[in-house]
RNA sequence: GUGGUUGUAGCUCAGUUGGUUAGAGCGCCUGGUUGUGGCCCAGGAGGUCGGGGGUUCGAAUCCCCUCAUCCACCCCA
């Protein structure tokens, strides 16, 4: 086995495997352009209390998933296992805390130290929306709506889209209370990872996947019914404007998702195609504290796990991205023919030409095949002939057609 | 964090109950064509069999440890 491998649960992405990635990133950029979001790229590490803070203490990513280390002047970092946090921070500089909106993308390596399976990396990739410092359900339907737009212009079909409330922060306290009241008494029948939810956070109980835990929660009080007159409006303004918008969905009463700083809407889109880990997108409407803030910053924004979405892509068969060829490759016939190749291959670049270029005075066929090799369009041989005379030959590769051309008209002939 | 899987050439993998110089396909190099690629043919380079220890006359093969991989659980994107 190689020993050049990188560190568990990261990858090295080669040149081949790029236009799949640039399609994920061009088509974002284009799909949220239609929606007036604009890029926004944050440090990928930050001050540790900005996701401890923002995330919640209690949830799993920071309890037992992030690298965290010590900078230089002792000071705790973290690198980023989400970008909501960080973008929150560095919209803390606009003026969202006045309710005037931003929007925003990015895209971008993400960092936890999980396990890795199928579909889960250590350092892996996410872009994802915010729209921040308002609140209505419109902007949540429409965030909705702009993640399905993306995922069908990636060629992505039969996503499953997942939508559920989870009232406001105010709302919360007499459901889980109900909850805390309810699963209490039957604690003892399920997972130890429940008992430990009963305390400190209720809710994930809700979509435990242990067989004993789901039977409990199947009697379980229906949350919403705890919820305000309000919130139970909002949740249903935001369903109907769904509907305006001819999205798909289903609605979820046990999704609860894992960040503690999700209010009202929340949604997740799965693929049957995927197994263990299927979600490829996930958001919702948050109020996310920030260290010295007593305000918490508002918004709905989603992420898009990217090698997931590549995977289904890759699943459902979508055809990776084509792109015209128009490599021209240089031989040259003797030290003299190869050298003056260089000037010839710069000249041919700076004209727009992808060239590569033979620096030894190999074969004919050594270079021919090199030329092969890397998918030549075109071959341009000069030897010594060709030098004197102030000719190249060139070579359509695809059709083995060939004529000598005077090389000063060489860039006359390569256009059509 | 728990459980399982796999680790042999650049890549994908064979390697029979432990037995001589460890194989194939693809790729690579050279030649068959004095200056013409892909197809074909011939030849060639390339491996401390993941690492360490043990059993044995003898280990890629059996045992232990370790590292890594992939997968499931968990969690999420």
């Amino acid at each position: 086995m190689a020993k050049s491998i990188p560190p568990p649960g990261t990858s090295d992405i080669f040149p081949e495997e790029m236009p799949l990635w640039h399609r994920l990133e061009e088509t974002a950029d284009k799909v949220f352009s239609l929606y007036g979001y604009g890029e926004l790229r944050t440090p990928i590490f930050e001050y540790t209390e900005v996701f401890q803070r923002g995330l919640g203490d209690e949830t799993e990513v920071v309890q037992k998933e992030m690298y965290t280390f010590e900078d230089r002047g002792g000071r705790s970092m973290t690198l980023r296992p989400e970008n909501t946090a960080g973008v929150m921070r560095a919209l803390l500089n606009t003026d969202v805390m006045n309710g005037n909106e931003k929007r925003v993308y990015y895209i971008g390596p993400m960092f936890r130290g999980e396990r890795p399976a199928a579909g889960r990396k250590r350092q892996f990739h996410q872009v994802g929306v915010e729209n921040v410092g308002r609140i209505a359900p419109g902007l949540d339907a429409e965030n909705i709506a702009m993640l399905m737009h993306y995922l069908e212009e990636l060629g992505i079909k039969g996503a499953q889209l997942l939508v559920n409330t989870r009232g406001t922060r105010e709302d919360r306290e007499p459901a889980a209370e109900a909850l805390r009241a309810y699963f209490a008494e039957r604690i003892d029948r399920m997972c130890p990872d429940c008992r430990e939810r009963l305390d400190k956070n209720v809710w994930r109980i809700l979509d435990c996947k242990q067989d004993a835990c789901i039977n409990e929660v199947d009697g379980a009080p229906e949350v919403t019914g705890f919820f305000s007159e309000e919130s139970r409006e909002y949740f249903k303004k935001t369903c109907g404007y769904l509907d305006e918008l001819k999205v798909n969905y289903k609605i979820e009463p046990r999704l609860v998702r894992g960040l503690d700083y999700y209010v009202h809407t929340v949604f997740e889109v799965t693929h049957p195609d995927l197994g263990g880990q299927n979600a490829i997108a996930g958001g919702g409407r948050y109020e996310l504290f920030l260290p010295d803030n007593k305000k918490p910053v508002i918004g709905v924004g989603f992420a898009a796990g990217l090698e997931r979405l590549l995977m289904v892509q890759e699943a459902l068969g979508v055809p990776a991205p084509e792109s015209e060829n128009r490599t021209v490759f240089l031989v040259g016939l003797g030290e003299q023919a190869v050298d003056a190749n260089m000037a010839l291959a710069s000249e041919l670049r700076k004209a727009g030409w992808p060239v590569i270029t033979e620096v030894e005075a190999k074969s004919m066929k050594a270079q021919m095949r090199a030329a092969n090799r890397v998918n030549a369009r075109f071959s341009v041989i000069r030897g010594e002939d060709e030098l004197a005379r102030e000719t190249a030959v060139l070579k359509d590769m695809e059709s083995g057609e060939q004529q000598e051309v005077p090389v000063g008209q060489l860039i006359k002939f390569l256009n059509p």
